[in-house]
DNA sequence: TCTGGGGTCCTAGGACCC
DNA sequence: TCTGGGGTCCTAGGACCC
């Protein structure tokens, strides 16, 4: 291990609701949330909100007095702006350092090793620099390891005088700090490993650090290990400055009203081969194999529920939405049965590999090469991109799309559609 | 009426081979 | 025909993350 490693997780402030923020001056002090897809539950709340005590996860449904009440605004969820935003907070980050890690839409590790003075300082230097270039709050939890810097983060977001800093390394009492977070609360375990845990009289990080090693590789496996190490100060998890490959895209959907009729389920299933094989082409990728699940409503009680899902391989590797569709429909055949009203469906692309390397069929190369497919492709990508998603699209998605999800609250592409950009009145 | 979506990793157990 | 050990591959299920 590297002496005095020092790892930075920056981690930006109730993500989802700071982006609704970011170009509505009037929502500054107000309470926001962000519903899930279908404006299921809610994903996302903005300090005010929390403040309210509405709950993470909640069914909009039982929230809906309470949003009244409290003035709350509430938004659909808008993936295209929350992924944009979050591009240029990266593209920020990586100034300060090369060596940066993007773990998920909203949170970042940096390596701040061998920085030149005072880290802490630096790390709000950060910090003022993010919010006034993009408008999105963050918080930076400092220390050896990614967990310790996890935690550290989680701190700093509690407490306002820390002002979204800390740094675990130089703290006089680390025992204190970690007596202050719930085991739940540590980034690895979850909730099925902390009902254990508690168990065994196990309910704060700094217990769980002073446990036995063998306890927790018996009933956590290696993970769990690691885990506790690192909260020791060992580091276990690599910083990973490139992605790795994908294994799978996946792309499923809960549908705004009951499918009954597998004419509509084979329109729902073009339009997610359509976005599955999007995502594959924009990172050069090709599938081997398709998985097709269709699922009842397991909500409803008294509802006869049917789920299943099958797997069917393509022909040659491809991403090629026709090509992939084709096997889909027919996989669907398979698993599909009448008399159910069906809730949610998926399809799942796997066996991937880079377009550039992939196997080609060794009995009929000819045949099942495709070089005009591709060129296909390539045009409505291109023409997607430039005039907007499903400007050009497969007849096979359908028209009417009755079973499309409810997106009723969906605030403007503010930074990725000419037609929405927000307007400045002065 | 209304309950998200997209991923990864680990382990156990079965099939199959030598 | 019976026996045992060791290895690999695949799948299903369970855990976790955001």
């Amino acid at each position: 291990m590297a002496a005095g490693r020092i790892l930075a997780l920056v981690d930006c402030n109730t993500f989802y609701a700071s982006c609704e923020k970011v170009f509505v001056p009037s929502l500054r002090n107000r309470a926001v949330v962000v519903l899930s897809n279908n404006d299921g539950c809610v994903i996302a709340r903005s300090a005010e909100a929390k403040a309210m005590g509405i709950p993470m996860g909640k069914p909009a449904f039982e929230c809906h007095e309470l949003f009244r009440r409290h003035d709350v605004a509430v938004f659909s969820s808008n993936y295209t702006l929350y992924g944009d935003l979050s591009a240029r907070v990266m593209k920020t980050l990586a100034r300060f350092t090369p060596n940066l890690e993007i773990y998920s839409i909203d949170e970042a590790f940096l390596d701040l090793t061998g920085m030149p003075g005072d880290v802490a300082g630096y790390s709000r230097h950060i910090r003022e620099t993010v919010v006034r270039w993009t408008g999105i709050p963050v918080s930076i939890g400092l220390g050896p390891t990614k967990t310790l810097a996890k935690v550290a983060n989680k701190l700093a977001k509690k407490d306002p005088a820390l002002e979204g800093v800390l740094d675990f390394g130089t703290c006089p009492d680390p025992d204190a700090l970690l007596e202050r977070v719930n085991v739940e609360d540590v980034w690895g375990i979850g909730r099925r490993y902390a009902a254990m845990l508690e168990r065994h009289g196990v309910t704060n990080a700094r217990q769980f650090r002073d446990l036995p090693r063998d306890f927790v590789r018996k009933r956590m496996t290696v993970g769990g290990l690691h885990t506790l190490l690192e909260l020791r100060g060992i580091p276990c998890i690599d910083l990973e400055t490139i992605a790795p490959a994908k294994k799978s895209v996946a792309a499923s959907r809960s549908f705004g009203k009951p499918v009954v009729h597998i004419e509509e389920m084979r329109e729902a299933l073009a339009v997610y081969v359509t976005r599955a094989a999007e995502r594959m082409r924009a990172g050069r990728l090709v599938a081997n194999g398709v998985t097709v699940w269709v699922q009842t409503n397991t909500f409803i009680a008294g509802e006869p529920q049917y789920a299943n899902s099958a797997f069917g391989a393509l022909p040659m590797a491809t991403a090629h939405t026709a090509e992939i569709l084709t096997v889909a429909l027919q996989v669907l055949d398979r698993i599909f049965r009448k008399g159910y009203r069906y809730k949610k469906a998926g399809v799942m692309l796997s066996g991937l590999e880079s377009f550039g390397c992939r196997q080609l069929s060794l009995l009929e190369p000819a045949t099942l090469a495709n070089p005009k497919g591709e060129r296909l492709m390539a045009v409505l990508d291109k023409t997607n991109a430039r005039w907007g998603r499903d400007t050009l699209r497969f007849a096979a998605c359908g028209i009417k799309q009755d079973w499309k999800m409810k997106q009723a609250m969906r605030s403007p592409h503010y930074t990725t559609s000419w037609l929405e950009l927000p307007v400045v009145k002065t």
